[in-house]
DNA sequence: ATAATGGTGACAGACTTTGTCATCAACTCG
DNA sequence: CGAGTTGATGACAAAGTCTGTCACCATTAT
């Protein structure tokens, strides 16, 4: 077998065994321990993180983080990879954020100049706008990595109701979304699945008090859908075609809009009584560009609403 | 020189000349014609794409795309690349697109199982939402285009007033916002910068009427930023912490921010008088969460607009 | 102490790569 | 056409690299 080849071969099998002998090697490949020793080097020279031990069960070991065998890119996959990564430059606490900044250092390094001319003159010419101020998510690389597992975690929570507590969950998933980071999760306290802000988990461990996971496998993403409201109640409404545009960009209410061939639209869909206040809100802030047909409580909500606002900037031009 | 180090400097050579004979290539490494073009041979079954003519002019070309030199990643750096790319899989028009997913496929075939388990895992445990529905902008790969090389183009554009119109712009950025591709450009027509919503956008050409390019190098990203208020009035509010956090998520009122330690927040800042509208619409929106302090002219509007809507509803009550 | 294990240097022999040369083929240009 | 340019391939000896063997050292667990 050729060097190159060996070499090859060599390093797949290292980062499958992760923990290996130079005589077991040598007699894998069918050389002799000189030459997997120098092999061995030049593998660490190549940048694949070797550890090696001497005396009695020891042996080598492949450190940190395993290596994939040489891929050659080609410069418009290169590009491509830094205009996906330079996209999430906004997002704070992603996780990844080491990993990606030392794969792309190790895309640039090995660019010949004039991409790297090219990539630099696309970074300020293409832009992600998201929101700013991200506030911290200390706990999402755990998070992840529980909903990953499946594994249950005891997080510090603190609820915009009740301050701090301690809660047990198994988190579903992690959704960024207009600025926060979600996590949808299994809550053992309350027995049900709730979503939480990943800012407000201050802390987060595994569990070790034996709580079984519950069988998630097929509670994926969907699980962020909102459940059936208690108490349903029917609302429609009729948008403009700029009421439309608007209502698009809130994702809890693209599922309950239907869209017509003139860009105009209709809401209905039933919705819980309990958020008739949220509703009112809302419908406000469309002004004009909503009709709203029923129901009549909600009318109603939206008329008090005005009235206390009207008497908070009556009273502000008293002051 | 090994002849491994000589192939890896090789294939940078002729990635960087494009264009090269076998004579050029031996002078240069000081080896023969013969070997050189043993190591092409060996360079092409390597997956560089290599195509010769034989005969005066003719030579060596690299075809296609350019290849970078083999580069080994860790497997953290391959699933950060996953991540980055996964989450902009909402976006639709993407740029890079096929670029993207031919550079996931590559880190995917190299990739032991177990890691590409824990990628598929993850898949589906993690998302970056989205606003739904971004229309297609046809044209945005010929406006970055544009943007980087600072070229002049030739649009149809489809205004919200005038219906279809051709202009003559010079793309200086492209940006997503909320669900929809921005491109600031110069517009010749209008002799000014003007923002063009790229889904309205129908066609775009390289202008072959010999427009002189503007020189806008240093005129970049901060282009999109508003310009300085006409007939400017002062504007300040006080925010409470959820007011704050609401104002957060938009973009356009980031800047005239200032976020207080508690979390509490200001806003001082000239605006523009002909805005008063949009300001009032805003305020509403916030409703208890902002004490608004100045201009009398705001409360005003902000009055009138509450007793429309009111109005409005009134009215409804009464059908 | 003993045995297991990695690390290094030297060197001859095995193996690979290289240079030279010869020959061919395709093509351009005058 | 014919002369010149350029790539393609085969053969083979010379040059160079790689490999196995061996001797010896260092470290460490038992």
């Amino acid at each position: 077998m050729p060097k190159s080849k060996r070499l090859m071969e060599l390093m797949m099998t290292v980062n499958r065994k992760r923990r290996f002998k130079v005589q077991e090697l040598a007699d894998e490949f069918g050389v002799s321990k000189r030459t997997i020793l120098r092999d061995l080097q030049e593998l660490s020279e190549l940048g694949v993180p070797l550890y090696s031990e001497v005396g009695p069960h020891g042996g080598y070991q492949v450190v940190r983080e395993r290596v994939l065998p040489p891929i050659a890119f080609t410069e418009g996959e290169a590009v491509a990879m830094f205009f996906a990564v330079h996209a999430l430059r906004h997002y704070s606490s992603l996780p990844f954020e080491a990993e990606s900044a030392s794969a792309l250092s190790k895309f640039y390094l090995h660019m010949p100049g004039d991409v790297r001319d090219r990539i630099d003159s696309m970074k300020d010419r293409v832009d992600f706008v998201a929101p700013t101020r991200w506030s911290d998510a200390p706990c999402l690389a755990e998070l992840l990595d529980a909903a990953i597992k499946q594994s249950v975690l005891v997080i510090q929570y603190e609820s915009q109701e009740r301050g701090a507590e301690s809660r047990r969950i198994q988190p579903v998933c992690i959704y960024a979304n207009n600025g926060f980071w979600y996590c949808t999760a299994y809550c053992f306290n309350r027995q049900d699945y709730r979503v939480f802000r990943c800012d407000r988990i201050r802390e987060a461990a595994y569990d070790t008090s034996g709580t079984v996971p519950m069988q998630l496998k097929d509670v994926r993403l969907s699980r962020r859908d909102a459940s059936q409201p208690r108490d349903p109640i029917r609302l429609r409404a009729v948008l403009s075609k700029t009421g439309v545009q608007r209502c698009e960009s809130e994702l809890w209410l693209a599922p309950l809009l239907q869209v017509r061939e003139d860009g105009s639209g209709v809401i209905d869909k039933d919705v819980s009584r309990d958020d008739m206040t949220f509703y009112a809100e809302f419908m406000i802030g469309l002004g004009d560009e909503v009709a709203l047909e029923e129901p009549y409580e909600l009318k109603e909500a939206i008329r008090t609403r005005l009235a206390a606002l009207l008497a908070r900037y009556e009273g502000y031009a008293a002051q």
